[in-house]
Order: structure tokens, then sequence, then C-alpha cells
DNA sequence: AGCGGTTTTGTAATATTATATCAATATTGG
DNA sequence: CCAATATTGATATAATATTACAAAACCGCT
């Protein structure tokens, strides 16, 4: 019972010996169920761009996606990763970081949710949160200004917390 | 006695009749009162640039002021935007829409800080707010995981008051 | 299996956003 | 005025993203 609701943390930031290939498999599990779903066909190309995005923690450019992806499939271009990338952030599996323009992996595909990320600028890992307190102070604030809410952005830049503790 | 300290709105969504010239001459004193206290140099081309982006309360592009500029200086290239929005930047006088990659006028620049953003996705208008329940539930989620916030960009999209009476 | 409509992918071209580099000019402090 | 520094000019190119149209794959139906 570590996790209060409205702070659970979607995806923390990961140690460095966690089992990688089970986010990957986990992710991959997800995508295949809400496609499956929703009626949207996960397709093999779809299918390897979300395992690439999924190669790391950190977010990922699109044209490093491009060249990953051109190793094992030549003919891929442009139109390839962001006809994938389109279709995975339709679907909730990946977000985006704006400030990065680069792509994530998203830990809760199967509740659509705008998250919110820690981004440390040492590690460039991010860290995904379902923080409905920061949600509702930004509703709040909003709706107090006679602003409807659609979607959000929110990301935040720093030090995690095992960059924090090494030198600099 | 309108609004409480913690949520002041730094910049709000402006009428349709607000006297814009005022904006605009109140955001060129401001900054240079900020170039004259951080002995920059707020110089002709930074100040255009200045102007141009305040010529509305919508972000604007680097390449529509590089044209809007192009008008008045023939030779002016993106080098030439980019280091005065540059400049504008590190001097808190601008600040950029990561969603969007444009930037809009600071209405606070005398005082260092990350704004929140409302941007209408109707009329394209953006309102910059100091909020600190947002600001505040932003670092408390990230002390909690052990984070060191350095900065933040907090984009909300939505539809705002006026455009929200109007007929769709 | 065959047909027709729809979705996905292939391919080429181009648009948009941003930076690197180096030379020329302007400004500032001494 | 000189020398150091900051700014601007000019060219090239990098990085990110989209348009357009044709070909292929897939789906539901018979």
């Amino acid at each position: 019972m570590a996790q209060a609701r409205n702070t659970n943390v979607i995806s923390a930031f990961p140690t460095r010996r966690h089992n990688h290939g089970r986010c990957v498999s986990t992710a991959i599990e997800s995508a295949e169920r809400v496609s499956e779903a929703r009626g949207a066909r996960f397709t093999a190309i779809r299918r390897r761009v979300l395992e690439l995005v999924w190669a790391s923690h950190e977010p990922v450019a699109a044209y490093e996606l491009l060249d990953r992806l051109k190793l094992e499939k030549s003919n891929a271009t442009p139109p390839t990763i962001y006809r994938a990338l389109e279709f995975l952030l339709e679907n909730g599996l990946i977000h985006r970081i704006e400030s990065l323009n680069a792509y994530v992996g998203c830990g809760n595909p199967e509740n659509e949710h705008n998250g919110q990320f820690l981004i440390c600028t040492r590690c460039g890992v991010v860290a995904e949160l379902g923080c409905d307190s920061i949600d509702g102070a930004v509703r709040e604030r909003a709706g107090e200004l006679g602003f409807t809410v659609e979607s959000h952005t929110v990301e935040i830049q720093g030090i995690c917390e095992s960059c924090g503790k090494t030198t600099r």
C-alpha cells in the first residue's frame, strides 16, 4: 500500500538493474489488448516501432527510430515512422515529449490520460505520473478563469534521485 | 482585490477591444528596464522582434517573425530571428510554447518565472498564469519522488471563456 | 475463392523548424 | 584610439515533419 490513489506513479524512474525485457513485453501485450478492444490493427511496423520506443526509458526522436528501423527494413522512410507514431499516439500507447520533440512509451495505455513527465536533465530518463493533484490544480485554476480544459502538457525538468546522489 | 496572491494571472485573456498598444508599450518599457538592469543590449533588431511577437496575444512561429521582419529588413535570415529569440528568452521577455513551436510575449518579465499557459484551441490566444498552486503541486509530487525541479513546462489546451460562449 | 471497399504501406518530393560556421561590423571599457 | 567583446551578415546545412499519389494488404461479404 505504497501509493495514494491520487498521486500514483504510472512509470517510475527505473533502477539500473530492472528487468527491462519485462517493460517491453508488458507494453506489447497491453498494446495488443488495446488494439483488439478498439478494432485497431497492430501491424508489424507499428509493433516494431513501439518496441524501438521502448528500447529504453529515455525519449527517442523520430529520426533515431527511423535509423534503427532502416537497419532491418531498408525501405523505411519518414512517413513510415510518423505514421506508426501517429497510430501509437492516437491509441495512447506512447506519449510525445513536446520539449524534446521525442517519444516515450506509455506506462498505462489501458487508461486514457494526459500524463505528467519528470525529465532528468542529467541521465535523460523520463518518469510518468498520473497525478490528480497536479491535474486538479490545473483544472481548478483554469475553471476559475472560465477556461474548459481539453488536454494538458506537463513536463518537469530536473534531476532524478539517482543522479542527485552522484557527484556532478 | 480580485486575485489571491497564489493564483495570479500574469497575462489574462484579453478582451476583443482592449488597448493593445498599451500591451506593446508596456512590454517594451519592461524590456528596457530588464536589459538596463542586467547590462544586456536591447538592440534595434531585438526590440523589433519583441514588438513583432507582441503583435497579438497568439503565439508566433519563428518563420512568421522572419517573414514580417524581412518586409522592413530584407537581409534578415533565420539566424537573425533565432538570435533575437534566444536573447529574449534568456532575459525572460518572451516564452516559448513547446506544443506549438511558437513564441509569446511574457506579461511579467521583471520577475523570473516559469509560466503556465492556457491555450485556446479555437481562437489561438494564450493566457499566462503564475500559479503557485500548480507550481506547488508539481514540486510537492516531484519532491516525494526525490526529484529536484529545475524548470517546468505547463501548457493547457482548451476553450477560453469567450470562445465557449459563441456557437461552434 | 473472388469481389469491392477500406486501410495500410511504398515512394518521392517538399515544407517547417533550427543550428553551425566564419567573416564583417559595431560597441564598450580602458 | 585601441583592443577585446558582442552583435550582425551571409551561406550552408541539419533536424523535424507533412503532402500526395500509387501499390499492396486486409476485411467483410457472397
